[in-house]
DNA sequence: TCCCTCATGTAAGGTGTTACATGATTAC
DNA sequence: GTAATCATGTAACACCTTACATGAGGGA
């Protein structure tokens, strides 16, 4: 089976939405998977050109008028059966989540306790920002999803999984806060 | 401020443990760090040459019988200071972390909810598994801090943190499969 | 006038992984 | 004899970010 990298297939699945286009594809990804995918310009363009070489999509070019010419790229039978494909296949491994906090904090013991306390604050408030920010972009897609949108169920999960494990980590934060609290008073 | 790569601030840390040497820096990531950070020798080496060239360390190259040369690096005073300066920092902003399973279940529409099912209980399998090594970590790093380690209260955290947002993400797991499993029966 | 949005794209550089080369010793 | 561990290192490649180039139209 061939195999593509992951961005591809980010791209190969928004071209199943109505975003067509990869300036419509930056878009949607800096709203809509903005909190567990990210992708920049210099691999949307790359990869939409590797997409059609490979026959995964076919571009038209549509003129509108008073806007530049847009490039709108729809999947072909190949390309919706690589995406499907990859679908259906489990992950082959859990990544390492590179944590800088974590990093810190592993290496506190060269620092002063309040020092750690201050990262440990500023970490906490950075993280209910995050949790905020989910809890708008669900606000937004349950209003927008009054017709019978079936995409809606599936974004809303995924934002589950970002508030839950933001609440833990914010939890953690609290915790490891309490105990050098507790120590810096006795 | 000078500043370096995450990387290289890993390494300088790790320079302050008795791993003194790019071989023993490969062995503590792998058993301490690995669920939160990761290095591979293709950077481990070209970072400590850096290190040593930015004057951050010195290397003294120790000969051991019966086993191949060593190249020993401790941190300079300057090594020490832009290690602590790095640590007092709060981080600039969180990252996206990258969720392959996220990704997959954002486009979940695209597939039969069995298959998402199979998705989700392997992922949620692959968690638990991720859980038990946080717990056998933990348990090494109790039985080994018997003396006045105070490293390992830091450690201990950095554990406490994957535990919490693991179990997060495994509740999380249950919490969409049994919505699946809903509709299903439906 | 100047900035924003729409729109496509590239070049340079940073970062990271993988696979390989080398070679001695030790344990089975 | 063969595999594993100890030990250092590099080269090729994959991946990603940032900054820039280009240019039209619309609004303040």
């Amino acid at each position: 089976m061939s195999s593509y990298n992951h961005t591809t297939y980010a791209i190969l699945g928004i071209l199943t939405t109505s975003c067509r286009s990869g300036y419509a594809i930056k878009q949607f990804i800096d709203r809509s998977l903005n909190h567990f995918w990210k992708i920049s310009y210099g691999q949307i363009y790359p990869t939409l050109k590797l997409i059609t070489e490979e026959g995964l999509a076919v571009i038209q070019t549509s003129s509108q008028q008073g806007k530049p010419d847009r490039h709108e790229y729809e999947l072909t039978d190949k390309g919706k059966t690589v995406l499907r494909e990859w679908l259906e296949q489990p992950i082959e491994q859990l990544s390492v989540e590179r944590n800088e906090v974590l990093l810190k904090l592993f290496f506190g013991s060269h620092q002063s306790k309040q020092q750690t306390v201050y990262i440990l604050q500023d970490y906490k408030q950075k993280l209910a920002q995050r949790y905020e920010t989910y809890v708008s972009i669900e606000n937004s897609i349950l209003e927008h999803a009054t017709d019978e949108e079936k995409d809606a169920e599936y974004w809303l999960l995924t934002l589950d999984y970002g508030k839950r494990t933001t609440v833990a980590a914010i939890e953690w934060c609290e915790h490891a806060l309490q105990q050098f609290e507790f120590k810096e008073r006795s």
